[in-house]
DNA sequence: TAGATTGTTAATCGATTAACAATC
DNA sequence: TAGATTGTTAATCGATTAACAATC
């Protein structure tokens, strides 16, 4: 399908995707160009730009319908199925990920969970088996993951990325302040609040 | 002091700080403008010139050294000082985060934990005690805060919003799918997973 | 009709990148 | 000296914004 698109166009429509589906939640039908920009900071005009790209999706005078422009996006995104992703770690973290709807929401499901302490394996958290570390690689494997998400402690972040990389993961999600060594074909995403915080306190103080 | 950061210039800044931050702790003393390219994905050249915007801090043929520039943009930021945030919801997320090291390693201190649940209330979360919610207000207008973050379900998260600012917070963190209505002075960074890896599925598909 | 909001243009600004002399 | 890496320039590209006609 035509061109591939920038990596600030993706990352702004999947952010609309978010509040479009939670708009949806809250019983809206439709949401104007503002309204989004209000919830996302990106510039209204920017919006319709964004997505006029594509098509005529708006009613001028009205906004946008959520529905038709939810699976508008979804379709330039390429997200309409299933994704499987594997969780390492069932500590704290790893069982509020593992319990948020926050994947599930977005078509999104942790397929599997792994950590290698004996007192969490066998363990079930909101409906998802909590699998012994060792068999991550063959379950990676056996399941086509190429998402995984670390929700170790830091000292093991790099070890388990390496497993994870290993079993053919491609796409990394981070939750430890570790740095990660990875081939060059692997995406990580590292979630740092500290990393945002102090570039927040910084407009807030100036 | 001179000219206000651009929003990309603070937000690039604040991620290399992270990067010297673990590259210390890694035991190094000096790195590359393309080290830390690697680990963020910053063009090196884009890294330089951020940097040389404020000083000669790097020597040619060597590298930067670690500690000065740590000390250099922690300036440029003015982020030296100790920082106190307040968190709402003791629950898996709220403890992951409470017990994690990230906030503490860049001198961000967890001044209070709040929570609705008398099973939560008096308890001690490493080293922190969780106070009960109704207290949210005095004490966060006591120890003057003004970052709040949210580690509640999504139902209950524009209530806690609502609260915080009228306390007296401007910036919120919130780790709910909830979108937060909020006046126009308060800043909201919402951190959605989800949404980060639907574009990054995009282009490991495309 | 009147008000609202899209789709689109045009102008500006910041980000990105390659290239390379300077210099450690 | 030779190799490495910074600091800086110049050229390009994408993001941002205001403005407004089109139209629901």
């Amino acid at each position: 399908m035509s061109e591939r698109l920038t990596v600030g166009v993706a990352a702004r429509l999947s952010r609309y995707l978010q509040v479009l589906t939670q708009a949806k939640k809250m019983g809206k039908d439709r949401i104007s160009s503002q309204e989004i920009s209000d919830y996302t900071n990106v510039n209204a005009t920017q919006i319709r730009r964004d997505l006029s790209t594509f098509g005529k999706f708006g009613k001028r005078g009205v906004g946008y319908n959520i529905d038709s422009l939810l699976a508008e996006i979804r379709k330039i995104l390429r997200t309409q199925g299933q994704h499987n992703i594997a969780l390492v770690g069932a500590g704290r973290l790893g069982q509020a990920i593992a319990s948020s709807p926050i994947f599930a929401e977005h078509g999104i499901n942790i397929a599997a969970v792994f950590d290698t302490d004996p007192e969490k394996v066998g363990r079930t958290i909101d409906g998802i088996h909590v699998s012994e570390y060792d068999r991550l690689r063959d379950v990676v494997r056996d399941k086509n993951i190429i998402v995984g998400v670390l929700a170790v402690p830091g000292d093991t972040a790099q070890g388990a990325a390496d497993d994870l990389v290993d079993a053919g993961v491609r796409i990394i999600f981070n939750y430890s302040e570790a740095l990660l060594d990875v081939p060059a074909d692997v995406q990580v995403h590292t979630s740092n609040p500290a990393v945002e915080l102090l570039h927040a306190l910084y407009f807030h103080l100036t």
